[in-house]
RNA sequence: GAGGGAAUGCCGGAGCGGUCAAACGGGGCAGACUCAAGAUCUGUUGGCUUAUGCCUACGGGGGUUCGAAUCCUCCUUCCCUCACCA
């Protein structure tokens, strides 16, 4: 037997293939097929294993509906913008342009070995400014419909590189240059999509896609969609405020005409506060200050404990009071306050002014204060602003608020001076109203104490002087800690200091910081029932927090009890059970508007800054006028300038003529964003740029991509489950808004391939010396043997181990049937060989639509054997030939030519499966010759007089079955029923036994 | 911790209620061709010493069934993903 010579056998066709021209797409009446691999980052070591496999995989299908007349668009691209590019600029001092230009090409050559049937036509690269244009008008799109905005978020920062480091670049904490520098977390104003405006339907619409349940159960997890309760838990701004007092200071006049504070000290004293003085003031509209702080400090000894609650011209007499007493109180609640005016006045914060009266209040206000000593002499301030309070001219209460550093409350819908939305107003200056998220409403009253994330930005404001020390000491202490290791920390909490009330039963509840709540996830507070939550229980074992238990169970040392249960200690809802509990409670919150059903997800906002080079400059530019500006669409696209430095902070700050650049909107010199964005934001939408990669006017043509699109099948691999598959469907998902797409789904059909490993199981790499390269590979068997091994050594989306033996039998095969030709020559088929060609059509077709390649290698094996051994026809090897294009297209174009035909095997057309022709024998599939046997098998089993057979089958087997046939085959009458037929005579109910192509029998 | 997947003969791996001692490939063994090896081809590959028979077998226990590798349940082991999500 002669040597074959693959190569110059694959290198002949696959010119033929690309001077002909047959695999480039164009839009016609045919029926369309897409097909699309991953596309793949063109890294300088070429194309490995995973690559190859990835491919074969697309182009084995697209061969196949080739085959049976599609219209096929089958395309590759390069996803070249990224961080590889930069690390290998930075470590070897090339420039990620010259890396990328001499990579793809190298990429293309090894791609065009394995002969795929690629459209290389529409080839497209990411680091093409002609593509990442439109990245950038994709950019000025969200924009515009408010789903791009900025805000400050934590990054990874090395301090010797001073640069920002992708959580890649981050190994063990430490910085991948410097292995003995910890990263640090910076927080940087960056650009994110709004992607959580879609987190609802992303979430939803999972259940409509043909995907691998694996991946969309990470998908959902991903969005992490939960029903739960939100609650609004007050929490005091001032401590505790049991031992508190509470002082109120209206304006003027005795105290019985101060009604309107009834209220309030109600609502106060119901959640523990004590309202003890409400003094008469004397002196009417023309008070003198003598007299009225007579009136007070005699009756009242101002103390630590002290929350004065000021109204108007309270606050003037209160803040003279605050002048002349030696001890710091607790509170100042500055309500309706009328002063001062113009701020701007004061002399240097330190000097005293004069008020300057209205005319009705005479000299009462011609005071002068010491505002430092104000404001010494108060813990905290709040000033709340009546939206009346404007209308005394010069009267700016948000300018007095800043001034004594007080917090500062707008009283909205509010427009008097004095009324019971006043009370309410000033109630929530007391007690700030945080709602909470739990799913589990029904253990609410075993909340012993809050958690609020060490990271959440309204912090300190929970934090009461006397914690502030011991809360400082521990937010110092999280600072040096990088990122990822936050996820092994020991959970760790202080106390805060202040308190909650829990809404059901007004209970005060401690609240603590902790180290494990997350800032961005509901409200970045949780409520904590240790009883209930294992989390909860070992923090309160840690810190010696009470415990309560609300749910029927056994508590143990170390265990919380997290199951369902009958409430207890839970007031009127004692004894529910947990579903019923749930909705009640909630029901009960929401009529005292207390509380309310919602829907919280995981998934966060899109962060797509990178402070990186290699990537699609953000089309923004920040001018000190106008703020930032975006780049109008007739500058687009905003191109990378390849004269930067690299190795010393984000590159794009290294070329100042490119920052430099005036302002769309002012013409003022502004500077350009240098953030770059996340390569995923490519790798979002490139499937439809395929569909018309060339156009310069348009993102692309709307017909084109209707044609095209969705994806009919999509392959790549499965680490992508979230990241990548999610963003393309957000994009999709936004591009269906703006009506430039007719789908909302760019995959309906997923597919992952598997992993190939080394022989030792271990995945391939260098430094292990396991790795096997594909073109290596390829050289030494072939490309059709190399992609036959690929897809039969296992189903394709479990991959395999490498191993040598393994090739060795495929390479087999594939010699055998290119030198059939030789040693054999043709004959009428034997009913054998018919058989068998008409079942392997008929299975091979269904195993190539549904991946399921390695049962097609072994189908065409079966075949060939028979072929090969009894007599067959000319026609049945050109069939045989057909079957195998798919997966060895170079060695059947070959013998298709040597056996006379003139066209290509490669577009030709697919056998049909004749049935008739297919012997009982290989007919396992027929349902009634399997219900023969079925009941044959039965009936030998169970001896006995048997009369009758009743089958029960799927509604809609109930036609195909043929009761005369099978009765006389078996002897019995046997009689049929559907499974959901309520007249059926069942007496054993064996219905329920029966499955679509699987018969129930019960025998009589 | 949550979610997903898997466990089959020497190995990889198909089968997913009756046709199962279990496809196909690798490997082993025997034979053919050869001085010999390789390549190729043929046969064989759980045990019982040969029977259209029995036994033991698809991770382990229990169950459903006339019948289980296949369905249910619990357990064990392994792999993957997200991991403090309230």
């Amino acid at each position: 037997m002669e040597e074959i010579n693959f190569a110059s056998i694959e290198k002949k066709w696959q010119d033929r293939w690309e001077e002909k021209k047959i695999f480039e797409a164009k839009e016609n009446k045919k029926g369309k097929y897409y097909v699309l691999e991953m596309f793949p980052y063109p890294s300088g070591t070429g194309i490995h294993m995973g690559h190859s496999f990835n491919y074969v995989l697309g182009d084995i299908l697209a061969r196949y509906k080739i085959l049976n007349g599609f219209n096929v668009l089958h395309p590759m691209g390069f996803d070249s913008l990224g961080l590889p590019a930069e690390n290998a600029a930075i470590k070897a001092g090339t420039h990620p342009e010259d890396y990328t230009n001499n990579s793809i090409p190298n990429f293309i050559l090894q791609q065009k070995t394995l002969g795929l049937t690629y459209d290389w036509s529409r080839v497209l690269s990411t680091a093409d400014p002609a593509f990442y244009k439109w990245d950038q008008w994709i950019f000025l799109k969200m924009l515009e419909k408010n789903l791009a905005y900025q805000k400050t978020s934590a990054v990874n920062w090395c301090p010797k590189c001073e640069t920002v480091l992708a959580n890649e670049q981050v190994v063990d904490g430490k910085c991948w240059r410097h292995e003995d520098t910890d990263v640090e977390i910076k927080h940087l104003k960056q650009w994110f999509f709004r992607i959580t405006d879609y987190a609802d339907e992303l979430y939803e619409d999972i259940k409509k896609l043909d995907w691998p349940d694996k991946t969309k159960a990470m998908q959902r997890n991903w969005i992490g969609k939960s029903h739960g309760t939100e609650i609004d838990f007050e929490i005091s701004k001032f401590g505790d405020i049991k031992d508190k007092e509470f002082v109120f200071l209206h304006a003027y006049g005795d105290n019985s005409k101060s009604v309107f504070w009834e209220w309030l000290k109600k609502e106060i004293e119901l959640r523990g506060g004590n309202v003890i003085f409400t003094p008469n003031l004397p002196g009417g509209k023309a008070p003198k200050l003598e007299e009225q702080l007579k009136a007070v400090l005699d009756n009242y000894s101002f103390n630590e404990n002290t929350i004065v609650i000021g109204h108007s011209l309270g606050n003037i007499l209160m803040m003279k009071i605050l002048e002349n007493i030696s001890t710091k109180i607790s509170g100042f609640i500055m309500v309706g306050s009328p002063l001062p005016r113009s701020i701007e006045e004061y002399d240097n914060g330190n000097a005293f002014r004069d008020f300057k009266p209205r005319p009705t209040l005479g000299k009462y206000c011609n005071w002068k204060f010491d505002y430092n000593k104000i404001k010494m002499n108060v813990k905290k301030i709040v000033v709340l602003e009546d939206e009346n309070d404007h209308i005394v001219p010069g009267n700016d209460p948000k300018k007095l608020a800043e001034f004594l550093n007080a917090e500062y409350i707008l009283s909205v819908g509010n427009k008097s001076h004095y009324n019971g939305k006043t009370e309410e107003s000033v109630l929530n200056c007391i007690f700030e109203k945080w709602p909470i998220f739990t799913t589990r409403p029904d253990t609410i009253f075993g909340v012993t104490f809050m958690v609020v994330s060490a990271q959440h930005p309204k912090l300190d404001g929970l934090v009461t002087d006397e914690q502030k020390k011991e809360v400082d000491k521990f937010l110092k202490k999280l600072k040096s800690v990088s990122e990822k290791e936050v996820g092994d920390l020991e959970k760790e909490g202080v106390f805060s200091g202040s308190y909650a009330i829990n809404p059901m039963n007004s209970e005060k509840i401690p609240v603590w910081i902790g180290n494990f709540v997350v800032a961005d996830y509901g409200s970045g507070m949780v409520m904590a029932v240790p009883a209930h939550d294992q989390r909860d229980f070992d923090f309160a074992k840690k810190y010696k927090i009470d415990i309560k238990k609300v749910i029927k169970g056994e508590l143990t040392d170390t265990r919380a009890f997290s199951e369902k249960g009958k409430l207890i200690n839970s007031g009127d809802f004692n004894e529910l059970e947990f579903e019923e509990a749930k909705k009640k409670i909630t029901d009960w919150l929401t009529k005292k508007k207390l509380g309310r059903k919602v829907v919280n997800f995981r998934l966060r906002d899109w962060g797509i800054s990178r402070q990186r080079y290699w990537g699609t400059p953000i089309p923004i530019i920040h001018c000190e006028a106008c703020g930032a500006v975006p780049v109008p669409e007739n500058g687009l696209p905003v191109i990378l300038p390849k004269d930067v430095k690299f190795g010393e902070g984000n590159p794009l700050e290294t070329n100042e003529s490119w920052i430099k650049t005036p302002c769309p909107k002012c013409g003022k010199m502004g500077r350009r964003e240098t953030d770059t964005m996340d390569t995923f934001v490519n790798s979002s939408w490139y499937f439809l740029r395929f569909c018309d990669p060339n156009n310069s006017k348009k993102i692309f043509s709307k017909e084109k991509v209707k044609y095209w699109n969705p994806v009919d099948t999509y392959i790549g691999g499965a680490e992508h489950a979230c990241m990548h598959l999610i963003y393309s469907r957000f994009y999709t998902k936004f591009l269906a808004d703006l009506n430039l797409i007719n789908f909302r789904e760019p995959f309906p059909r997923l597919y992952h391939q598997g992993m190939i490993n080394g022989n030792d199981g271990e995945k391939m790499s260098k430094s292990k010396g396991n790795g096997v390269e594909p073109l290596e590979i390829m050289k030494k068997y072939g490309v059709d043997t190399t992609r036959f091994f690929l897809v039969s050594v296992a189903a394709p989306d479990k991959g395999f181990n490498w191993s040598d033996s393994g090739i060795q039998g495929s390479s087999r095969f594939t010699k055998k049937v290119i030198n059939y030709l030789e040693n054999n020559s043709f004959e009428e088929d034997s009913k054998e060989v018919l058989s068998e060609l008409n079942k392997t059509i008929k299975n091979v077709s269904e195993y190539y639509e549904n991946f399921e390649y390695r049962k097609a290698t072994i189908e065409l094996r079966e075949l060939f054997d028979l072929i090969e051994k009894k007599e067959s026809s000319k026609e049945t090897f050109e069939k045989f030939l057909l079957l195998l294009n798919p997966i060895c297209p170079h060695l059947t174009e070959e013998l298709w030519e040597k056996m006379g035909n003139k066209n290509f095997i490669s577009n030709s057309n697919w056998p049909k499966a004749d049935a008739s022709k297919i012997s009982k024998k290989d007919k396992v599939s027929d349902l009634n010759s399997k219900i023969v046997k079925d009941i044959e098998y039965v009936l030998e089993k169970v001896k006995g007089d048997i009369k009758n057979v009743y089958l029960y089958v799927m509604p809609f087997e109930v036609e195909k079955v043929d009761t005369k046939k099978t009765s006389k085959a078996v002897g019995k009458n046997v009689k049929v029923f559907a499974v959901n037929d309520s007249k059926k005579y069942d007496p054993e109910s064996k219905a329920k036994k029966a499955k679509p192509g699987k018969v129930a029998i019960y025998l009589e």
